[in-house]
DNA sequence: GTCTATATCCGGATAGAC
DNA sequence: GTCTATCCGGATATAGAC
């Protein structure tokens, strides 16, 4: 158990991270141009150059390659969020929110293709029944967790209601960019700025001492049925 | 296109109907007892008594299996929902709300292997990546506008953003639901008693004048985003 | 530890005969 | 409407090269 792992050069590390940046390249090109259904793992595999084993060496499934994309797309909108942020010295509140959200969109439209690819044939077939709640599942729980946090960041203070909140408002502003086929997707950017504009009155409101009682008993409802983060200790159950 | 369909007997439309009950039922007690991914088409046809083409024959695949359990499980809630508003003699309001998300745990609980049949597996691994989705997919429009509608009939009035997120509300509590291993789901009533408490205030400050201009932009947002039911004519998109 | 090659299993989905 | 045969592709297994 407390053997050394990896006891690898770092010349072998990099080649090993090369390869699967290859693969997860190659993947993600395919999928942009075919779909996701109709990508198989062998044309994924014969397309980086290696066998099917190769590939499987690196990802266990083919749904832990678009998992491995999730992670970087955040990690991208991490980085370009806390760049604008800076340069343009947006203060926490209203400001940054915007900041989260414009810059979501680049990101979004930056891999519409492949964004639409992914979704996308989803609204043709039901796909996973169960599907609805993938988002919510344990596998996705890092990058969740990672995105509820950058709202906070971006909200300041640390009311974990609204960190919550403006997460399920940036999820569903995916949906929604997902299906927009206008032109640029420029609806989506319409609605982006028309909330951005309530967003001010709205945070004012939340933040009012006439909603003040209110407020506390929305946390204290949520904080009992363990959905924030300081969960109480009676249930195990943080999958969600 | 006006050419008569199904020329066939009662006699046979029964029986047809009959043998699709069948695999319906069949195929539902497998997905409690084993999973709905550890469950074939194969043991559903066999268990049916049927082949495989058959059993493809009346469900064009898995997926359309679940598709006809949500539908009749949204009936069932129907009925539900109004004879127990007619018993107590409920009017619209946080009254008929209480008795549409009792009536609606109720079912849950009824169904509870099956959903966490369906969902639980989810939990587990990811599934289909653009899953997070299916719930508001172009196969399950139908389903989906009929429970949004049940909700606007609960509440009263005509409030289609309070209508939407009234259902919104609902699919987080099944959600909660599905994770909830606290004996007899006494969590998930304990947070639905919660809420109910917080409802009347919450609508009343909806309803308050105070909101008023804050409601009307909220509205006029939604609706030009197509999101409402008398969408604009703008846009042919609405599988949403 | 990283990979090739190949064979094999399994199960969703389809084709075509009857 | 029902059957059998078949296809396809995700996933696993194995044996071995370097």
């Amino acid at each position: 158990m407390t053997t050394r792992r990896k006891p690898r050069t770092r010349r072998a590390q990099a080649r090993s991270a090369e390869t699967r940046q290859l693969i997860l390249d190659r993947a993600l090109a395919l999928f942009r141009k075919r779909g996701f259904e109709r990508t198989t793992m062998r044309q994924i595999a014969a397309d980086a150059g290696l066998s099917l084993g190769a590939a499987y060496y690196y990802f266990p499934s083919k749904e832990a390659i678009v998992l491995a994309y999730y992670q970087r797309h955040h990690d991208d909108h991490v980085e370009r969020f806390r760049r604008l942020v800076e340069r343009a010295g947006a203060r926490p509140g209203p400001e940054r929110v915007r900041i989260l959200f414009e810059s979501k969109l680049e990101l979004l439209q930056r891999d519409r293709r492949l964004l639409t690819a992914l979704f996308g044939a989803l609204f043709q077939s039901v796909g996973q029944p169960g599907a609805p709640l993938s988002v919510f599942s344990a596998d996705t729980a890092p990058v969740r967790h990672a995105a509820i946090e950058l709202c906070r960041e971006a909200l300041g203070g640390d009311d974990q209601v609204l960190a919550l909140s403006l997460w399920l408002a940036q999820l569903g502003m995916i949906l929604y960019f997902v299906h927009d086929r206008s032109s640029r997707q420029e609806r989506t950017e319409h609605l982006i700025d028309g909330a951005m504009d309530l967003l001010a009155p709205l945070l004012a409101a939340a933040a009012s001492p006439l909603a003040a009682p209110l407020r506390g008993r929305v946390t204290a409802l949520l904080a009992g049925a363990g959905l924030l983060d300081q969960s109480s200790p009676t249930s195990s159950d943080d999958t969600t």
